[in-house]
DNA sequence: GCCAACGTTGGC
DNA sequence: GCCAACGTTGGC
């Protein structure tokens, strides 16, 4: 099994969201970046496990722990003229993005991005690097393991 | 609002 | 295929 850690805007979708949603299941529209694709099309598998990631918010960090729970299958957003996701190069028959559903686990403490970063343990995450961008990222089963002591902690 | 970092676009 | 310009992300 592998991990994974996921970003999302709270004002778009937030943990609360992923507890409140139908069989606390989201689908996870709207990345249009080929990496972040990739990780989803290609490397996922049902039952991954997924670190839930509030960013672009006064306090970003860690919120919740998911799992992956479906295949890759093509994002409706990118089709929807009024949509923000809509992409004109994208067609039915050649869709170019794609996502998985994720699913509740549960809701944790928030784990601020702060506390990651003073934590050695947590040095080689992905999303800590410099200039990191990307939404989604892998996470080794060393990272995973350390975060979850972290959310033992109060 | 600033700005570093980096992905994408498009002219050549 | 190069690369400058531009746009976006996301913490601060």
């Amino acid at each position: 099994m592998a991990h994974w850690l996921m970003k999302s805007e709270p004002g778009e979708c937030s943990i609360d969201d992923v507890v409140r949603a139908p069989g606390q299941t989201v689908p996870w529209v709207g990345v249009r970046n080929y990496q972040a694709r990739n990780f989803m099309r290609d490397q996922m598998r049902v039952g991954d496990g997924v670190l839930f990631y509030h960013s672009s918010c006064p306090e970003p960090g860690i919120v919740g722990v998911c799992d992956v729970a479906s295949a890759a299958y093509p994002d409706a957003t990118q089709f929807d003229r009024t949509s923000p996701y809509f992409d004109p190069k994208a067609t039915r028959e050649a869709p170019r993005w794609q996502h998985v559903d994720v699913k509740l686990v549960r809701k944790t403490r928030l784990v601020p991005l702060v506390e990651m970063r003073a934590n050695p343990a947590l040095a080689t995450m992905q999303v800590l690097r410099r200039g990191n961008r990307l939404s989604i990222t892998p996470v080794t089963p060393e990272e995973w393991r350390a975060v979850m002591q972290l959310l033992k902690r109060e």
